[in-house]
DNA sequence: ATATTCAATGCAAATAATTTACATTTGCAT
DNA sequence: ATGCAAATGTAAATTATTTGCATTGAATAT
């Protein structure tokens, strides 16, 4: 639980940590610092600034997994230590997740053959889910 | 060549234009556009601006590829309509191209199990490349 | 409980990459 | 050559994120 979570990780426990990782541990998805500062305005008011701070802070310790989206905002997420990937949908954003991970045996063989020591990746898909491609048919 | 690019791209045939597509086929790697302007910059002086917008009309038209890396940065490269991924070291930025792309297969997973049209994805490592780990191992 | 200390916070200003408004210039079809 | 739309320069605006500095608060020892 989060009362763990902030000790084990040398953060002191401060109310807006918390809450900041009560929110994150609610979202379905990654989301970003302002969508977190949304989320929690009616609770805490809360300068951006200490969120972007504690989202850091975080992110040192593994406790959350922060990662450059292609719209150019940083999205955060608990670091659940299981491996996913997504597939997002271009015009409206959903996101499916993507169980199978066929990496593992490419990094195998890219360890061999270039020498380095493979930290991790990063795996996107982009498509345009059903929905949105009626949508698009019908206008 | 570049005389046809622009022109069959529908945009006009500057000077300026011709050298940022020069900049970019010369380019082993994919590169941003201040490195773009450093790289004009004995040849002809122009504008950071011009640089940002003639990148984008190229992008728009895939003369181009544009894609935003994890230092936040966006890069540019030419789009020789190929498909390839790469290994990069966290600490020295080297750049490994890796010529198999294990992910068709999941990609034809994924359609028949979602219904998304896929567009496109998005594929990079991560690592520390022998030379960064020997130096780092000394210090 | 109290004092002490260093981390956490608020606020405002700074950064840094990219975009944009507007006036001027230039490519290119006629 | 002429005219019009596209391209460019300059400076300012945008946007996400970081930082300096003064203040507050959490955790530890007394």
């Amino acid at each position: 639980m989060i009362n763990n979570t902030l000790k084990s990780a040398n953060l002191k426990q401060t109310k807006k940590r918390i809450l900041i990782l009560s929110v994150l541990e609610a979202a379905s998805t990654p989301i970003t610092a302002e969508e977190i500062a949304e989320l929690t305005s009616k609770d805490i008011k809360m300068s951006i600034s200490t969120i972007y701070r504690a989202l850091n802070a975080l992110a040192d310790k593994n406790v959350i997994i922060k990662a450059l989206h292609q719209d150019g905002k940083t999205y955060y997420e608990i670091n659940n230590h299981t491996h996913t990937h997504s597939l997002l949908c271009t015009l409206c954003n959903e996101r499916i997740p993507i169980e199978a991970c066929p990496l593992e045996s490419l990094e195998n063989h890219l360890v061999s053959e270039t020498g380095y020591t493979i930290t991790g990746h990063n795996l996107e898909f982009f498509g345009i889910c059903p929905k949105c491609a009626a949508k698009k048919a019908k206008s």
